[in-house]
DNA sequence: GTCTATACGGCGATAGAC
DNA sequence: GTCTATCGCCGTATAGAC
Protein backbone atom coordinates (compact mmCIF):
# COMPACT_ATOMS: atom_id res chain seq x y z
CA UNK A 1 0.00 0.00 0.00
CA UNK A 2 1.08 3.40 -0.63
CA UNK A 3 -1.15 6.21 -0.22
CA UNK A 4 -4.83 5.29 0.71
CA UNK A 5 -7.54 7.74 -1.13
CA UNK A 6 -8.94 8.22 2.33
CA UNK A 7 -7.07 8.70 4.69
CA UNK A 8 -6.66 6.02 7.49
CA UNK A 9 -5.48 7.66 9.93
CA UNK A 10 -6.07 10.76 11.93
CA UNK A 11 -4.70 12.58 15.02
CA UNK A 12 -8.50 11.78 16.99
CA UNK A 13 -8.29 8.27 15.73
CA UNK A 14 -4.79 7.75 17.25
CA UNK A 15 -5.27 9.27 20.41
CA UNK A 16 -8.72 7.75 20.91
CA UNK A 17 -6.75 4.31 20.38
CA UNK A 18 -4.39 4.53 22.23
CA UNK A 19 -6.24 5.57 25.57
CA UNK A 20 -8.30 1.93 24.86
CA UNK A 21 -5.01 0.65 25.27
CA UNK A 22 -3.86 2.41 28.15
CA UNK A 23 -6.77 1.44 29.67
CA UNK A 24 -6.71 -2.09 28.92
CA UNK A 25 -3.40 -2.75 29.74
CA UNK A 26 -1.52 -0.03 30.93
CA UNK A 27 0.73 2.39 30.29
CA UNK A 28 3.77 0.07 29.37
CA UNK A 29 1.10 -1.73 26.82
CA UNK A 30 1.96 1.53 24.65
CA UNK A 31 4.58 1.45 22.31
CA UNK A 32 4.64 2.75 19.15
CA UNK A 33 4.08 -0.64 17.09
CA UNK A 34 2.02 -1.92 19.40
CA UNK A 35 -0.43 0.75 19.01
CA UNK A 36 0.24 0.50 15.35
CA UNK A 37 -1.02 -2.53 15.05
CA UNK A 38 -3.99 -1.74 17.12
CA UNK A 39 -4.63 0.72 14.16
CA UNK A 40 -4.09 -1.74 11.50
CA UNK A 41 -0.97 0.10 10.14
CA UNK A 42 2.66 -0.01 10.23
CA UNK A 43 4.71 1.85 13.27
CA UNK A 44 6.11 4.79 11.48
CA UNK A 45 2.77 5.89 9.83
CA UNK A 46 1.74 7.74 13.27
CA UNK A 47 4.38 9.92 13.05
CA UNK A 48 2.09 11.84 10.03
CA UNK A 49 -0.17 12.58 13.12
CA UNK A 50 1.90 12.48 16.06
CA UNK A 51 5.04 14.81 16.29
CA UNK A 52 6.57 12.38 19.23
CA UNK A 53 5.49 9.39 21.96
CA UNK A 54 5.31 12.41 24.32
CA UNK A 55 3.01 14.27 22.06
CA UNK A 56 0.60 11.29 21.99
CA UNK A 57 1.31 10.37 25.94
CA UNK A 58 0.16 14.36 26.35
CA UNK A 59 -2.65 14.10 24.17
CA UNK A 60 -3.86 11.08 26.10
CA UNK A 61 -3.50 12.88 29.49
CA UNK A 62 -5.62 15.97 27.97
CA UNK A 63 -8.23 13.59 26.23
CA UNK A 64 -8.74 12.28 30.35
CA UNK A 65 -8.54 16.13 31.70
CA UNK A 66 -11.71 16.34 28.51
CA UNK A 67 -13.83 14.45 30.72
CA UNK A 68 -14.36 16.75 33.48
CA UNK A 69 -17.43 17.95 33.59
CA UNK A 70 -17.52 21.79 33.87
CA UNK A 71 -20.91 22.50 34.41
CA UNK A 72 -21.69 23.30 37.63
CA UNK A 73 -19.79 26.66 36.80
CA UNK A 74 -21.32 29.70 36.71
CA UNK A 75 -23.47 28.45 40.22
CA UNK A 76 -24.92 29.63 42.82
CA UNK A 77 -22.48 29.17 45.34
CA UNK A 78 -18.89 28.74 44.82
CA UNK A 79 -18.27 26.09 47.70
CA UNK A 80 -21.15 23.61 46.06
CA UNK A 81 -19.64 24.59 42.13
CA UNK A 82 -15.90 23.74 43.50
CA UNK A 83 -16.86 20.61 45.22
CA UNK A 84 -18.71 19.40 42.25
CA UNK A 85 -15.89 20.10 40.18
CA UNK A 86 -13.20 18.30 42.59
CA UNK A 87 -15.51 15.27 42.58
CA UNK A 88 -15.81 15.38 38.41
CA UNK A 89 -12.49 15.65 38.32
CA UNK A 90 -11.32 12.77 40.23
CA UNK A 91 -14.22 10.63 39.11
CA UNK A 92 -12.48 11.49 35.28
CA UNK A 93 -9.05 10.16 36.73
CA UNK A 94 -10.52 7.04 38.89
CA UNK A 95 -11.94 5.95 35.36
CA UNK A 96 -8.80 5.77 33.41
CA UNK A 97 -6.34 4.82 36.61
CA UNK A 98 -3.76 3.69 34.01
CA UNK A 99 -3.38 7.01 33.15
CA UNK A 100 -2.91 8.63 36.14
CA UNK A 101 0.95 8.29 36.27
CA UNK A 102 1.30 9.94 33.27
CA UNK A 103 0.47 13.21 34.40
CA UNK A 104 2.82 13.98 36.30
CA UNK A 105 5.59 14.19 33.06
CA UNK A 106 3.56 17.28 31.67
CA UNK A 107 5.28 19.36 28.71
CA UNK A 108 2.69 21.69 28.47
CA UNK A 109 0.35 21.93 25.02
CA UNK A 110 -2.72 20.31 27.11
CA UNK A 111 -5.80 22.71 25.83
CA UNK A 112 -8.13 21.07 28.28
CA UNK A 113 -5.71 21.43 31.24
CA UNK A 114 -6.45 24.94 30.40
CA UNK A 115 -10.18 24.73 29.84
CA UNK A 116 -10.49 23.46 33.11
CA UNK A 117 -8.16 26.54 34.74
CA UNK A 118 -10.81 29.01 32.54
CA UNK A 119 -13.99 27.91 34.06
CA UNK A 120 -12.57 27.35 37.98
CA UNK A 121 -11.08 30.42 37.57
CA UNK A 122 -13.59 32.92 35.99
CA UNK A 123 -16.32 30.67 38.64
CA UNK A 124 -14.56 31.60 41.55
CA UNK A 125 -13.98 35.46 40.47
CA UNK A 126 -17.35 35.93 39.31
CA UNK A 127 -18.19 34.62 42.78
CA UNK A 128 -16.34 37.22 44.35
CA UNK A 129 -12.78 35.83 44.98
CA UNK A 130 -10.27 38.78 44.39
CA UNK A 131 -8.30 37.15 40.70
CA UNK A 132 -5.13 36.28 42.06
CA UNK A 133 -7.09 34.62 44.80
CA UNK A 134 -8.77 33.08 42.74
CA UNK A 135 -5.70 31.67 40.56
CA UNK A 136 -4.24 30.17 43.70
CA UNK A 137 -7.48 28.27 44.99
CA UNK A 138 -8.21 26.84 41.59
CA UNK A 139 -4.22 25.35 41.69
CA UNK A 140 -4.51 24.42 45.33
CA UNK A 141 -7.09 22.13 44.54
CA UNK A 142 -5.96 21.05 41.44
CA UNK A 143 -2.53 19.79 44.04
CA UNK A 144 -4.93 18.09 45.73
CA UNK A 145 -7.40 16.32 43.38
CA UNK A 146 -4.24 14.97 41.42
CA UNK A 147 -2.08 14.27 44.70
CA UNK A 148 -5.00 11.93 45.99
CA UNK A 149 -5.45 10.46 42.40
CA UNK A 150 -1.62 9.70 42.45
CA UNK A 151 -2.13 8.31 45.98
CA UNK A 152 -4.71 6.44 45.16
CA UNK A 153 -4.85 4.84 41.77
CA UNK A 154 -0.98 4.45 41.22
CA UNK A 155 -0.80 2.04 44.05
CA UNK A 156 1.14 1.64 46.94
CA UNK A 157 1.88 -0.53 50.02
CA UNK A 158 2.25 -4.27 48.88
CA UNK A 159 0.14 -6.48 50.04
CA UNK A 160 2.29 -8.79 52.81
CA UNK A 161 1.87 -6.45 55.60
CA UNK A 162 3.92 -8.54 57.63
CA UNK A 163 7.58 -7.55 56.25
CA UNK A 164 7.20 -4.33 58.22
CA UNK A 165 5.57 -5.80 61.42
CA UNK A 166 7.23 -3.93 64.38
CA UNK A 167 9.49 -1.57 62.52
CA UNK A 168 6.86 0.77 62.09
CA UNK A 169 5.87 1.13 65.80
CA UNK A 170 2.53 3.06 65.08
CA UNK A 171 1.14 1.63 62.04
CA UNK A 172 -0.98 -0.89 62.69
CA UNK A 173 -1.32 -3.76 59.91
CA UNK A 174 -4.52 -2.20 58.88
CA UNK A 175 -2.52 0.72 57.51
CA UNK A 176 -0.46 -1.79 55.26
CA UNK A 177 -2.88 -3.88 53.63
CA UNK A 178 -3.42 -2.87 50.08
CA UNK A 179 -7.29 -3.49 50.41
CA UNK A 180 -7.84 -1.40 53.00
CA UNK A 181 -5.96 1.30 51.12
CA UNK A 182 -8.64 1.77 48.58
CA UNK A 183 -11.03 2.98 51.61
CA UNK A 184 -8.54 5.20 53.40
CA UNK A 185 -7.88 6.77 50.30
CA UNK A 186 -11.51 7.39 49.56
CA UNK A 187 -12.73 8.76 53.00
CA UNK A 188 -8.88 11.05 53.45
CA UNK A 189 -10.12 12.32 49.56
CA UNK A 190 -13.56 13.70 51.20
CA UNK A 191 -11.79 14.45 54.83
CA UNK A 192 -9.37 16.59 53.20
CA UNK A 193 -12.13 18.06 50.74
CA UNK A 194 -14.16 18.74 53.12
CA UNK A 195 -11.57 20.88 55.33
CA UNK A 196 -10.16 22.59 52.42
CA UNK A 197 -13.29 23.84 51.30
CA UNK A 198 -13.81 25.29 55.07
CA UNK A 199 -10.75 26.38 55.37
CA UNK A 200 -11.20 28.97 52.18
CA UNK A 201 -14.72 29.63 53.80
CA UNK A 202 -12.89 31.25 56.42
CA UNK A 203 -10.24 32.36 53.78
CA UNK A 204 -12.98 34.27 52.20
CA UNK A 205 -14.63 36.14 54.54
CA UNK A 206 -11.10 37.45 55.59
CA UNK A 207 -10.40 38.75 52.15
CA UNK A 208 -13.55 40.36 51.58
CA UNK A 209 -13.80 42.47 54.61
CA UNK B 1 37.76 -8.80 35.14
CA UNK B 2 36.54 -11.50 36.92
CA UNK B 3 35.01 -11.12 40.34
CA UNK B 4 37.10 -8.55 42.39
CA UNK B 5 38.33 -8.98 45.95
CA UNK B 6 36.40 -6.45 47.54
CA UNK B 7 32.84 -5.57 45.88
CA UNK B 8 33.26 -2.61 43.65
CA UNK B 9 29.75 -2.01 44.05
CA UNK B 10 26.87 -2.11 47.08
CA UNK B 11 23.22 -0.79 46.46
CA UNK B 12 23.68 2.51 48.42
CA UNK B 13 26.30 3.28 46.00
CA UNK B 14 24.17 2.26 42.87
CA UNK B 15 20.77 4.63 44.49
CA UNK B 16 23.52 7.30 45.49
CA UNK B 17 25.23 7.60 42.08
CA UNK B 18 21.92 7.30 40.26
CA UNK B 19 20.38 10.63 42.34
CA UNK B 20 23.11 12.52 41.58
CA UNK B 21 22.73 11.44 38.21
CA UNK B 22 18.65 12.22 37.95
CA UNK B 23 19.65 15.54 39.62
CA UNK B 24 22.34 16.81 37.04
CA UNK B 25 20.66 15.54 33.86
CA UNK B 26 17.07 14.37 34.39
CA UNK B 27 14.90 10.96 34.66
CA UNK B 28 15.66 10.23 30.63
CA UNK B 29 19.33 10.00 31.66
CA UNK B 30 18.91 7.09 33.89
CA UNK B 31 19.79 4.63 31.98
CA UNK B 32 21.44 1.20 33.34
CA UNK B 33 24.57 1.55 31.02
CA UNK B 34 25.09 5.13 31.78
CA UNK B 35 24.67 4.41 34.98
CA UNK B 36 27.05 1.86 35.30
CA UNK B 37 29.56 3.76 33.02
CA UNK B 38 29.35 6.59 35.41
CA UNK B 39 30.09 4.10 38.31
CA UNK B 40 32.92 2.74 36.33
CA UNK B 41 31.39 -0.69 35.46
CA UNK B 42 29.25 -2.96 33.28
CA UNK B 43 25.91 -1.99 32.97
CA UNK B 44 24.64 -5.98 33.31
CA UNK B 45 26.74 -5.65 37.08
CA UNK B 46 24.15 -3.24 38.65
CA UNK B 47 21.83 -6.44 38.77
CA UNK B 48 23.88 -8.32 41.11
CA UNK B 49 22.71 -5.50 43.42
CA UNK B 50 19.23 -4.44 42.24
CA UNK B 51 16.61 -6.41 41.13
CA UNK B 52 14.86 -3.97 37.83
CA UNK B 53 15.12 -0.47 36.93
CA UNK B 54 11.93 -0.01 38.56
CA UNK B 55 13.30 -1.00 41.84
CA UNK B 56 16.22 0.85 41.41
CA UNK B 57 14.00 3.93 40.75
CA UNK B 58 11.42 2.92 43.85
CA UNK B 59 14.82 3.49 46.02
CA UNK B 60 16.08 6.37 44.46
CA UNK B 61 12.77 8.21 45.26
CA UNK B 62 12.67 6.52 48.68
CA UNK B 63 16.05 7.94 49.17
CA UNK B 64 15.17 11.60 48.67
CA UNK B 65 11.79 10.94 51.10
CA UNK B 66 14.76 10.07 53.93
CA UNK B 67 15.87 13.64 53.31
CA UNK B 68 12.32 14.81 55.04
CA UNK B 69 12.60 16.10 58.38
CA UNK B 70 10.62 14.60 61.18
CA UNK B 71 12.18 15.85 64.42
CA UNK B 72 8.89 18.04 64.81
CA UNK B 73 7.03 14.82 65.79
CA UNK B 74 6.29 14.54 68.57
CA UNK B 75 5.71 18.23 69.10
CA UNK B 76 3.51 20.37 71.20
CA UNK B 77 1.08 21.20 68.83
CA UNK B 78 -0.09 19.12 66.21
CA UNK B 79 -0.77 22.28 63.73
CA UNK B 80 2.77 23.47 64.46
CA UNK B 81 3.89 19.95 64.06
CA UNK B 82 1.97 19.23 60.51
CA UNK B 83 2.84 22.76 59.11
CA UNK B 84 6.32 22.44 59.39
CA UNK B 85 6.00 18.30 58.75
CA UNK B 86 4.83 19.54 55.50
CA UNK B 87 7.31 22.23 54.66
CA UNK B 88 10.09 20.09 55.25
CA UNK B 89 8.42 17.52 52.71
CA UNK B 90 8.19 20.23 50.21
CA UNK B 91 11.76 20.96 50.34
CA UNK B 92 13.05 17.64 50.01
CA UNK B 93 11.03 17.66 46.91
CA UNK B 94 11.81 20.72 45.77
CA UNK B 95 15.63 19.68 46.69
CA UNK B 96 15.33 17.21 43.50
CA UNK B 97 12.82 18.77 41.10
CA UNK B 98 14.05 15.99 38.02
CA UNK B 99 13.00 12.81 40.82
CA UNK B 100 9.26 14.40 41.75
CA UNK B 101 7.75 12.95 38.09
CA UNK B 102 9.10 9.30 39.60
CA UNK B 103 7.08 9.45 42.77
CA UNK B 104 3.90 8.58 40.32
CA UNK B 105 4.87 5.03 40.16
CA UNK B 106 5.49 4.03 43.36
CA UNK B 107 5.26 0.01 43.31
CA UNK B 108 5.71 -0.05 47.27
CA UNK B 109 8.79 -1.39 49.05
CA UNK B 110 9.93 2.37 50.26
CA UNK B 111 10.91 2.04 53.65
CA UNK B 112 10.91 5.76 54.11
CA UNK B 113 7.20 6.43 53.22
CA UNK B 114 6.19 4.10 56.00
CA UNK B 115 8.76 5.63 58.28
CA UNK B 116 7.23 8.89 57.00
CA UNK B 117 3.21 7.26 57.86
CA UNK B 118 4.58 6.03 60.91
CA UNK B 119 5.85 9.19 62.19
CA UNK B 120 2.91 11.75 61.22
CA UNK B 121 0.45 8.93 62.53
CA UNK B 122 1.71 8.66 65.51
CA UNK B 123 2.13 12.30 66.14
CA UNK B 124 -1.58 13.18 65.55
CA UNK B 125 -2.81 9.76 67.56
CA UNK B 126 -0.44 11.50 70.64
CA UNK B 127 -2.33 14.67 69.68
CA UNK B 128 -5.81 13.36 70.71
CA UNK B 129 -6.44 12.51 66.85
CA UNK B 130 -8.38 9.32 66.62
CA UNK B 131 -7.04 6.36 65.21
CA UNK B 132 -9.14 6.07 61.76
CA UNK B 133 -8.96 10.02 61.31
CA UNK B 134 -5.27 10.58 61.89
CA UNK B 135 -4.98 8.03 59.49
CA UNK B 136 -6.82 9.91 56.94
CA UNK B 137 -5.10 13.16 57.76
CA UNK B 138 -2.02 11.85 57.37
CA UNK B 139 -3.37 10.89 53.73
CA UNK B 140 -4.67 13.81 52.79
CA UNK B 141 -2.07 16.13 53.36
CA UNK B 142 0.16 13.93 51.49
CA UNK B 143 -2.12 14.13 48.86
CA UNK B 144 -1.49 18.36 48.63
CA UNK B 145 2.19 18.20 49.13
CA UNK B 146 2.76 15.97 46.41
CA UNK B 147 0.23 17.03 44.09
CA UNK B 148 1.92 20.73 45.00
CA UNK B 149 5.54 19.28 43.92
CA UNK B 150 4.21 17.81 40.80
CA UNK B 151 2.07 20.78 39.61
CA UNK B 152 5.01 23.20 40.78
CA UNK B 153 8.34 21.08 39.79
CA UNK B 154 6.76 18.78 36.86
CA UNK B 155 6.72 21.66 34.59
CA UNK B 156 3.60 23.16 33.17
CA UNK B 157 2.36 25.73 30.61
CA UNK B 158 4.55 26.62 27.47
CA UNK B 159 6.41 30.00 27.62
CA UNK B 160 4.30 31.59 24.73
CA UNK B 161 1.17 32.48 26.52
CA UNK B 162 0.04 34.14 23.01
CA UNK B 163 -0.90 31.16 21.51
CA UNK B 164 -3.40 31.23 23.92
CA UNK B 165 -5.23 34.75 23.55
CA UNK B 166 -8.41 34.32 23.47
CA UNK B 167 -9.43 30.79 23.48
CA UNK B 168 -9.62 30.82 27.23
CA UNK B 169 -11.75 34.57 28.07
CA UNK B 170 -11.44 34.01 31.63
CA UNK B 171 -7.58 33.81 31.80
CA UNK B 172 -4.98 36.60 31.19
CA UNK B 173 -1.55 36.15 30.44
CA UNK B 174 -0.64 35.82 33.81
CA UNK B 175 -1.80 32.63 34.19
CA UNK B 176 0.11 31.80 31.10
CA UNK B 177 3.77 32.40 31.89
CA UNK B 178 5.97 30.06 32.81
CA UNK B 179 7.45 32.44 35.24
CA UNK B 180 4.58 33.47 36.67
CA UNK B 181 3.64 29.93 37.29
CA UNK B 182 6.53 29.83 39.79
CA UNK B 183 5.32 32.16 42.35
CA UNK B 184 1.37 31.55 42.04
CA UNK B 185 2.58 27.99 43.11
CA UNK B 186 4.53 28.89 46.34
CA UNK B 187 1.70 31.02 46.67
CA UNK B 188 -0.81 28.52 46.88
CA UNK B 189 1.11 25.77 48.29
CA UNK B 190 0.77 28.42 51.23
CA UNK B 191 -2.86 29.57 50.70
CA UNK B 192 -3.86 25.82 50.83
CA UNK B 193 -1.53 24.61 53.60
CA UNK B 194 -3.41 27.12 55.64
CA UNK B 195 -6.64 26.41 54.43
CA UNK B 196 -6.47 22.73 54.76
CA UNK B 197 -5.19 23.06 58.58
CA UNK B 198 -8.23 25.67 59.59
CA UNK B 199 -10.05 23.00 57.86
CA UNK B 200 -8.53 20.54 60.24
CA UNK B 201 -8.91 22.31 63.57
CA UNK B 202 -12.69 22.70 62.63
CA UNK B 203 -12.72 19.15 62.52
CA UNK B 204 -10.77 18.19 65.45
CA UNK B 205 -12.62 20.09 67.90
CA UNK B 206 -16.09 18.45 66.14
CA UNK B 207 -14.28 15.15 66.53
CA UNK B 208 -13.37 15.56 69.80
CA UNK B 209 -16.88 16.44 71.26
C1' DG C 1 0.38 14.39 2.16
C1' DT C 2 0.01 9.49 3.78
C1' DC C 3 1.28 5.34 3.66
C1' DT C 4 5.18 1.23 3.41
C1' DA C 5 9.65 -0.96 4.35
C1' DT C 6 13.98 -0.74 6.21
C1' DA C 7 17.43 0.51 9.39
C1' DC C 8 19.96 2.60 13.38
C1' DG C 9 21.25 3.18 17.95
C1' DG C 10 19.88 2.57 22.67
C1' DC C 11 17.30 0.25 25.97
C1' DG C 12 16.30 -3.49 30.00
C1' DA C 13 17.49 -7.87 30.91
C1' DT C 14 19.57 -12.80 30.63
C1' DA C 15 23.25 -16.50 30.08
C1' DG C 16 27.50 -18.17 30.96
C1' DA C 17 32.56 -17.69 31.61
C1' DC C 18 35.98 -16.54 35.17
C1' DG D 1 30.39 -10.32 41.69
C1' DT D 2 32.08 -8.91 37.79
C1' DC D 3 32.77 -9.49 32.75
C1' DT D 4 31.27 -10.17 27.62
C1' DA D 5 27.93 -11.46 24.35
C1' DT D 6 23.49 -11.45 23.06
C1' DC D 7 18.29 -11.09 22.75
C1' DG D 8 14.14 -8.68 21.61
C1' DC D 9 11.98 -4.34 22.06
C1' DC D 10 11.88 0.47 21.75
C1' DG D 11 11.48 5.46 19.51
C1' DT D 12 12.11 7.34 15.31
C1' DA D 13 14.81 8.86 10.89
C1' DT D 14 14.80 8.10 6.09
C1' DA D 15 13.59 6.77 1.45
C1' DG D 16 10.35 5.65 -1.82
C1' DA D 17 5.49 4.37 -3.72
C1' DC D 18 1.20 6.51 -4.86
Amino acid sequence: MARPRRPLLSRARIVAAALDLVDAEGLEALSTRRLAAELGVSGPSLYNHVATKDDLLDAVVDAVLGEVDLSMFPGPSWRASLEAWARSYRAALAAHPNVVPAIGQPRGGRPNALRLADAVFGGLVDAGWPRREATRVGALLRYFITGSALGTFAGGFPDDAAVYAGAYPRLDQAHLLAERQQEIDAAAFETGLTALLDGLELRFAAVRA
